[in-house]
RNA sequence: GGGCGGGUGGCGUAAUUGGUAGCCGCGUCAGCCUUAGGAGCUGAUACCGCAAGGUGUGAGAGUUCGAGUCUCUCCCCGCCCACCA
């Protein structure tokens, strides 16, 4: 029977608002339930078919609360400050404010044609003054707690544009509108210092539930690694020795005597530059060009390593060695102290840099546990007796004469003595663990060693006759080591490897745990123990129009003030351009009679900021707003807050969960200690919902011409049908391609519905009424686990054992209704209503299950013979094993089966199997 | 390169967490009903085979009475981060 989607839709939407059965109450003795979805920019493109999948699954969470008989808040809102409505502003030349109503009224409309139970009264916007008020108030509580404060920061300058670009609008260097050169330039930014809250965002980690992979991101973004600074003292040229030295910071202070040069930032030179080194014309030449590159291009240009010796030397504390200093754009200005140990033998990037420059590599760790095997090659001297006199056993011997042998742990010593005696000049190589140690006797005497792994071995003589400039031929593998002993040059490493292991090569360190010398080098180097983090200080200031002012004023004499309370909000004024200005300033810098004022504090003329606030700031404490969102004296009331705070459950895109999720946790806990909100961390749950994608399984994209326009889906087919195939079309966290005819089945399935509210029947069948069971008891734990596909496949289930089995008693359909209610909302209630119920299903409680009733009074199990299945049978789920295998020795299949056989074992595992092993 | 997810019919997926692999939906096929069908109803549908039966969860090994699920080796795909010392 279908049934008009549109006219029933509108009539419980209007029902919902007239019995405002969605408003939350700020007092209630109800227990309170806070669900939160991430708030929508108002983008021109409308409502994006993604969005309604987080709302829907929320949306049946909130649902099944009030049901539940909870005091739920499910609030909804607009992150409207943001660069796209911004550009259309650039080129229609319409009010951004204008704009964004339009779009809000758009979002508003498509939402609610989906029958969300957002309180609506709650609605709230970051670009109405009376919020971000509120937003400058926050700011103001930074800035006064010193914690908001102005550094030089670089910027990405587009070069055709003349504007500054957000990292994210470089692509390959390149300027995402025009395609134009873009380049690093300077400038004075905002700063808040969320590193001084990097400890806390880490460790509070452990106080909430969040999924597992986005507390791994929330930590890998905020970085944290423990590390030494060491001292280097540095012999400059032209200036006395013993009078500079550089810091860097290692986490691998156990490599220090492996440290064969050092290598210092761009940024790091040029420090030294302004302050007077005379830096050489190439070193000058490098630096610059690095300087300019933006940290995007850096990173882009495939790792090929670049870099220049500056002629600098410096003593590694450890072995008084001299090395060389280098500066190389592999060394990041920002992280650490801008210059690093180099320890080639160890670390991949040193090494790479190492062999393209030809700078020495020691290996000072080898790996302790490996087994060790040998290759002996011209063996001449040694007789077989001789490897078993100190234990070594031989596990080949090739037609050449070489032995392979296996050399047991803590006799290498031994092995070595022996080859060194009685060996003939030549080499033989040790096997441990994947890679290789080459051992070297000289024609006089001494042993040397070189490391390779595996893969370095199949093409050692090409890369070893490059580096030693020995000719190479692959037909003649002997080459290398014949050159190499002739010259006697090399002894050049090519393998690097980070495992743990026994120190080498490290003076009275030697065969110490690395890890133990992580603590014992630098206790005899001085090095000082430091922990570094990825995480920077936030950028806060944009140079756009289309964003909240900073509340500030510069005055001459009083340097920066902060706009007084009472003058909040400082309102963004309307402008006759949105381009940025020439010097890259924000439009508001144009406006001459809103810039210039009067400092707050001493009257004299003053200047107001024009910098706005990044997009970040409005959402970062929006949640806070939603509990009392009219309040014109505070944020919010701190009796509400206490009553509402924390968000229960919290639910967004995995894109959110560094930025977005860090900022806003970090906000909350600045509030916190201000004294202003309740609760230190503001999200008890955290979970996040995988992507819808177009359905040939890319990204849905304007451009592709393949994005789904709800509106027309929930006009065809209706809510509830999208509302369910939203939950049904895949597991809630991955991603999942649409499909429009799994939509139609959807249809499908609720006119099913209807046709079972066809079939009231006085009695029905016991199995119905178990179905029926069964589906709560499914539906109500699926939900609280976010597995909303299987709770639909469960709803269908139970439509289809209804019409198989003939029919269902009213009472049983009504129970059905209100389990179906979170879902699909609209249908419901209709058929509810049709049914003579007088009430609104969103005000009956959530129905229970009986589990002896949900549970099957007949299973069929299978029985297997030595594991494999021979037949079925019906028995009752608690029949004991006895009588089981009796039934089970009736089958014909199974008697055919153990014909001859005679049964040694029995595995039953009720309700399940019965095993028979013969 | 690092981190996190995955790989099951023609497709999206499910599997009580070590116990009958393929539930539910889509698609397809057959039949019914229809002037018609991109509507509805009934049934079938992992693969090979007429059948008995056999095979089957990316590949290969292992543990187990029993493996999609656990262990090891390898291959492929997706997302995020990416020279962080």
């Amino acid at each position: 029977m279908p049934y008009n989607h549109q006219d029933v839709e509108k009539k419980w939407q209007e029902r919902w608002q007239q019995a405002g059965v969605f408003h939350a109450k700020d007092n209630s003795i109800k227990p309170k339930f806070y669900c939160l979805i991430e708030f929508p920019y108002p983008s021109g493109a409308g409502l994006h078919i993604g969005h309604p999948r987080s709302y829907t699954a929320l949306d049946v969470v909130a649902r099944k609360r009030r049901m539940e008989g909870y005091n739920v808040l499910y609030p909804i809102g607009w992150d409207a400050f943001g660069l796209p409505t911004e550009n259309y502003a650039i080129k229609t030349g319409r009010p951004p404010q204008e704009v964004t109503n339009e779009n809000v009224a758009t979002f508003k409309r498509q939402l609610q044609s989906l029958g969300f139970s957002f309180d609506w009264s709650r609605e709230v916007n970051t670009t109405d003054p009376s919020y971000y008020k509120w937003t400058q108030w926050m700011f103001l509580e930074f800035f006064k707690a010193g914690l908001a404060y102005k550094a030089r920061m670089p910027i990405n300058w587009c070069l055709s544009c003349k504007i500054g670009l957000a990292n994210e609008e470089v692509v390959d260097g390149k300027c995402e509108r025009c395609g134009g050169p873009t380049e690093k330039r300077h400038k004075e930014q905002w700063m808040i210092a969320i590193t001084k809250y990097a400890d806390r965002l880490l460790e509070d980690l452990e106080s909430v539930n969040y999924l597992e992979k986005i507390k791994t991101q929330q930590r890998n973004w905020i970085g944290r690694s423990e590390g030494v600074q060491i001292n280097f003292s540095l012999m400059v040229p032209g200036q006395p020795d013993g009078k500079h030295h550089v810091t860097v910071f290692t986490t691998r202070p156990d490599t220090l005597f492996g440290a064969t040069f050092l290598v210092v930032s761009p940024e790091k030179a040029q420090e030294w530059i302004q302050v007077g080194w005379k830096a050489s014309d190439e070193v000058q030449v490098y630096v610059s060009a690095a300087l300019k590159r933006s940290e995007i291009d850096r990173g882009a240009e495939d790792r090929e390593k670049t870099g220049v010796d500056t002629g600098v030397r410096a003593i590694n504390p450890a072995n008084q060695e001299e090395i060389p200093v280098w500066v190389a754009d592999y060394v990041l200005g920002g992280y650490g102290t801008g210059a690093i140990m180099a320890v080639p033998a160890h670390d991949e990037r040193d090494f790479a840099f190492a062999t393209a420059f030809h700078l020495p590599v020691r290996q000072v760790i080898r790996l302790a546990n490996a087994p060790v095997r040998s290759y002996v090659m011209g063996a001449d001297g040694i007789s077989p007796a001789d490897f078993e006199n100190i234990g070594v056993t031989i596990a080949r011997k090739t037609a050449d004469g070489d032995y392979e042998v296996e050399i047991p742990r803590g006799r290498e010593k031994e092995f070595e003595r022996l080859m060194s005696e009685k060996m003939a000049p030549g080499f033989w190589n040790e096997y441990v663990g994947d890679e290789t140690v080459f051992l070297f006797k000289h024609t006089d005497g001494h042993i040397e060693r070189l490391v390779m792994n595996a893969q370095t071995m199949a093409r050692i003589d090409e890369l070893a006759c490059e580096f030693n400039h020995l000719p190479y031929d692959p037909k003649d593998p002997g080459n290398y080591i014949n050159g190499a002993l002739a010259r006697n040059t090399w002894y050049q490493p090519l393998i690097v490897h980070t495992q743990p292991g026994v120190l080498m090569n490290s003076g009275e360190f030697d065969g110490m745990e690395n890890e133990q010398a992580k603590s014992a080098i630098p206790k005899k180097v001085g090095g000082e123990k430091k922990v570094q983090y990825k995480l920077r200080d936030w950028v806060f200031s944009r140079q756009r129009y289309w964003g909240e002012p900073i509340p500030l004023v510069f005055c001459q004499t009083c340097g920066w003030v902060a706009v007084p309370v009472e003058h909040l909000p400082v309102v963004l004024p309307i402008v006759e351009k949105y381009e940025p200005t020439d010097t890259g300033e924000s439009p508001l810098a144009a406006m001459a009679d809103w810039v210039n004022t009067s400092c707050p504090t001493c009257g004299s003329p003053a200047k107001r900021e024009t910098d706005t606030m990044p997009n970040w700031a409005g959402s970062s404490w929006y949640f806070l707003r939603y509990i009392d969102p009219h309040n014109d004296t505070a944020f919010a009331a701190p009796e509400k807050l206490k009553y509402w705070m924390p968000v229960d459950w919290y639910n967004g895109g995995m894109e959110h969960t560094t930025l977005h999720l860090l900022y806003s946790r970090f906000w909350n806990k600045f509030l916190f200690d201000r004294g202003h909100v309740p609760v230190s961390e503001p999200y008890a749950k955290r979970t996040s919902h995988g992507l819808i994608l177009a359905e040939d399984g890319t990204k849905m994209s304007k451009s592709k011409g393949n994005v789904v326009n709800p509106d027309e889906m929930v006009e065809q087919y209706g809510a509830d049908a999208v509302r369910l195939y939203e939950l049904f079309m895949g597991p809630f966290a991955e991603p999942v391609p649409w499909s429009l005819n799994g939509l139609v089945g959807m249809r499908r399935f609720l006119e099913k519905v209807i046709d079972a509210g066809q079939k009231i029947v006085d009695a029905e069948d016991a199995e119905v009424t178990r179905l029926l069971h069964q589906t709560i008891k499914k539906v109500s734990e699926d939900v609280e686990a976010m597995r909303f596909n299987t709770a639909v496949s469960q709803m269908m289930i139970f439509i289809n054992g209804v019409k198989q089995m003939g029919g269902i008693r009213s009472t049983s359909f009504f129970l059905f209704l209100r389990v179906l209610c979170p879902f699909a909302p609209h249908l419901s209630n209709e058929l509810h209503e049709s049914f003579g119920g007088k009430e609104l299903l969103e005000t009956l409680p959530w129905p229970m299950f009986d589990p002896k009733i949900a549970q099957a009074e007949v299973v069929s199990i299978g029985v297997q013979i030595n594991g494999k299945m021979r037949a079925t049978i019906d028995v009752a789920p608690d029949a004991p094993q006895e009588q089981v295998q009796a039934r089970a020795l009736r089958e014909p299949n199974v008697q055919k089966h153990l014909e001859g056989q005679t049964i040694r074992k029995t595995v039953y595992v009720a309700g399940r199997i019965i095993n028979l092993i013969v």
